[in-house]
RNA sequence: CGGGAUGUAGCGUAGUCCGGUCAUCGCGCCUGGUUUGGGACCAGGAGGUCGCAAGUUCGAAUCUUGCCAUCCCGACCA
């Protein structure tokens, strides 16, 4: 039998790290940083992909490819953009490798081969992009420009964590190009709810909307929106951003547009992502100290059967039984796993598919023939029933929908168990060392309270919540007045 | 980039202080058999440049030096 996963309670950064593992969605590479997305991980990857995909389809967007380079002389056009991505960059300065002439069988890059202009690996797309899009717009009829790109990007960071942060991740990288900052602002917002269905809705994981503070703001955004998430540890995790860019990237790489009046004006630009971090969230905000527990709509494999048998006559009647069962399943467009190899016991099966985050897992064994029965067991909340083999496909549908919805209560009730309003910047403190969790509290606007509550206590501002109600009161630190609270929390 | 630690089979490890039948054990893997309703058992077997490179020595996983890599704690961050 494989180790006990260490319990959320004991280590939680250990327990995701093993769940990650074991439940063979990733691993780490031979390059420092960079993971190995595995072929389990993966297929729950497409599935975000497909989903997202034809959300952005369905609000008028279309896929593109932009170059994995960029010049440092593009890199450098927007400033607060290049400055903010600066120091995690990574750079190509030569095009060719020769043999070591002091280390033989090792190889150099040849000095003859520096490159004029040294090329940086993109951090995120702007720069490329909006150099392109200069080309692309000369007047407003070649407005909105709604394109999305799905692609890898390089980040050096120092500390890196399966999913959460890696060098190298994948993602997708919208990038719109507006007439009017009416416009650009309600794209914006149109994909943050984009974002925040996709999550609520496919992940099962509630997500706060909300404005990020100046001081977090992404390099070169005039406004950044987010989806804030809990995980089961309390702490917070950014899903997704939608940035309102301004005319910055405009003005940077010089893209006007004649408008219908002709005047000649700046174009108003929005960017938005969500990454492979995604995957992270999935894990921790459901996952068990049994393993992972993926909602129905992302999962892979959503009903796995498993037979128990005495003998191969026994297995083919089993078989038999069970074929009917996945082909009724399978018209329902529900994806079924039988695993009838001889390798391993039912036991060691059913732990192993817990530990994947299988949904539903029926069991059929003699006894199941005889009754015309199968044990059905829901992986969310580990129940075991005896279900009749009339009407199953049915029952399996409505459990699925189910689970996919009580697992995002269940997130709900969590977040909102661990949500507090505080006024006291002592008991904020005291809060945060013992609950961790979401934090409602009055601040008075400005960048230096931020830093400051954020040195001394590692907490941020997460987001300014769209919803937070008008309400008078005081900045926790400063005492100064405030008239809403915002969300503070320690984050990934 | 600062502080700490670690590199031994696919994974996890013992041995390193004190150099000499020391390459240990568990999981996994292969073969055969018995098993199969919550991670089976027995028997046999395969698998190693002890992170890399120099050095000391009759002899190095063990000592010395250099390098490389990874992890943890900070600083930085989607």
């Amino acid at each position: 039998m494989a180790n006990a996963i260490p319990s959320r309670s004991e280590n939680y950064s250990e327990w995701y790290n093993e769940i990650v593992k074991r439940a063979d969605l990733a691993e780490n590479s031979a390059v420092r940083g960079c993971m190995v997305i595995k072929p389990y991980g993966y297929s729950i990857w497409e599935k975000m992909q497909r989903a997202l995909d034809d959300m952005f389809k369905e609000t008028g967007h279309t896929n593109a490819y932009f170059p994995l380079f960029v010049p440092k002389s593009l890199f450098e056009a927007e400033e607060k953009n290049a400055e903010g991505f600066a120091k995690e960059c990574a750079v190509v300065t030569h095009y060719r490798l020769k043999a070591d002439p002091n280390k033989p069988g090792k190889l150099i890059a040849d000095p003859d081969s520096k490159l004029e202009e040294e090329l940086i690996v993109r951090p995120t797309s702007e720069a490329v992009i909006w150099n392109t899009y200069k080309n692309w717009i000369q007047s407003y009829r070649n407005l909105p420009i709604l394109i999305n790109q799905w692609a890898n990007v390089v980040r050096w960071e120092m500390r890196t964590r399966l999913f959460l942060r890696t060098a190298e991740f994948l993602w997708q990288e919208g990038h719109t190009a507006h007439a009017t900052s009416d416009e650009a602002m309600a794209e914006t917002r149109q994909m943050l709810e984009v974002y925040a269905r996709f999550a609520e809705e496919w992940m099962g994981v509630p997500v706060i909307k909300g404005y990020k503070t100046p001081n977090e703001r992404f390099a070169g955004a005039e406004e950044t929106l987010c989806i804030e998430a809990m995980m089961q540890d309390g702490k917070a995790l950014q899903a997704g951003t939608s940035h309102f860019l301004g005319q910055n990237f405009a003005k940077a790489f010089d893209v006007k547009f004649q408008s219908k009046a002709g005047v000649l004006e700046y174009v108003w630009g929005t960017s938005w992502g969500v990454s492979t971090r995604l995957m992270g969230a999935l894990v921790m905000a459901h996952s068990d100290d049994a393993g992972l527990i993926l909602p129905p709509k992302l999962a892979p494999i959503q009903v796995v059967i498993v037979p128990i048998y005495r003998s191969d006559e026994q297995l083919a009647q089993i078989s038999d039984k069970v074929k009917e069962i996945m082909s009724e399943l399978r018209k329902k467009g529900i994806s079924v796993k039988f695993d009838d190899s001889d390798a391993n016991k039912p036991g060691w099966k059913f732990a192993e598919y817990e530990l994947r985050g299988v949904p539903v897992r029926l069991a059929m064994g003699a006894r199941d023939l005889e009754n015309g029965t199968v044990e059905v067991a829901r992986r969310d909340t580990k129940e075991k029933n005896t279900v009749a083999l009339e009407g199953i496909v049915a029952y399996i549908e409505e459990l699925l929908t189910e689970i996919q919805q009580n697992i995002y209560k269940r997130a709900l009730a969590f977040r909102e168990s661990n949500t507090y309003k505080v006024d006291d910047y002592e008991e904020f403190k005291r809060m945060l060392d013992a609950k961790g969790g979401f934090i409602l509290a009055h601040w008075d606007g400005t960048s230096e309270t931020e830093e400051k509550i954020k040195e001394e206590t590692k907490a941020t501002i997460r987001c300014i919540p769209f919803d937070a109600p008008h309400e008078e009161g005081k900045c926790i630190l400063t005492g100064k007045p405030s008239s809403q609270r915002v969300l503070f929390a320690r984050a990934y």
